[in-house]
DNA sequence: GTATCTGCAAACCCTTTGCAATAAG
DNA sequence: CTTATTGCAAAGGGTTTGCAGATAC
């Protein structure tokens, strides 16, 4: 479950013909090739979701079109590396993704009793993350920060 | 590999004669038993280890002493639960530990090139904590904040 | 046409678990 | 003595991979 209490993004609306144009000419651009199932795989991502997991995407995209899980996990990389996706934090022994594209940078909040994920924005983490590599001459890719904890709903509920 | 260069901390000197008491009275308060195995490997993490994963403690505990890996799967929840041990995040897609009795809390960047971990405290990220968690109405038990790019000494390589 | 990609199933790797033997209390 | 813990080996679950057939270009 995901639940968005600060800073609610609808996802991208109806013509993500540019997004995945986008996508199309990063993997021309590798020499990869354009097959029906990385645009299939792709479109999902822009259009439904959030945060999922390798069997999630599976299992919604096989209701609409035969695909493997082989290609979902090979296409997963060439996601990461267009900027579509980035890894997030395991849950549960097993990976999972969150969109990147067309989504402001955030971090999460995650309840340790319901496994909701709260996401909020701090922009400060950034002037941080500067400071910390100018101090240690590190050049810098990218942030993540985490709070866990009891969510307000588990907090009052009779456990 | 784990580098520290800032807040360097010396491993708990030769007297771990009161953490394995700590670590003993845990075990009989929880009705678990005091066996040699559990002694041996809060031992030399006590003794050896920063970070590790479940292979490197394996390695070099077989080293010294009879011991199998079920064991130490089975003995790292106890590790955990009695404050003597902390997940990390995962790199290569297995889990990593880190000791935390006797550190003060720090935050890791992590090296993509060469794979180092280097450790930092920012204790404004407490502050952040609070605030956060005060909007939210979370009761946080913990955070993480992670950084990852290349190190310096990966920028002036060739390559 | 040719090289890449797909689907399948087997292989992999880390982790967990069932069971009989061992050892803690 | 009784019951938890150990070691082993087998099972689990997510992810990767070899290969033959399909498909993008």
């Amino acid at each position: 479950m995901v639940v968005s209490r600060s800073k609610v993004e609808p996802p991208p609306s109806g013509e993500l013909v540019e997004e995945m144009e986008a996508f199309r000419t990063f993997l021309r651009d590798r020499g990869y090739r354009v097959t029906k199932e990385r645009e299939a795989i792709a479109k999902s991502i822009l259009r439904n979701r959030d945060h999922f997991d390798v069997d999630e995407l599976f299992l919604s995209l096989r209701s609409k079109t035969p695909i493997s899980k082989a290609s979902i996990y090979r296409a997963i990389p060439l996601l990461i590396e267009s900027g579509l996706l980035a890894e997030v934090y395991l849950e549960n022994g097993h990976m999972h993704y969150e969109r990147v594209y067309g989504r402001e940078h955030h971090s999460h909040l995650r309840c340790l009793k319901c496994h909701s994920i709260f996401e909020f924005s701090a922009p400060e983490l950034t002037n941080l993350e500067k400071r910390i590599c100018r101090q240690e001459g590190f050049k810098s890719q990218g942030h993540k920060f985490e709070i866990w904890g009891i969510c307000s709903v588990c907090q009052t509920e009779n456990s």
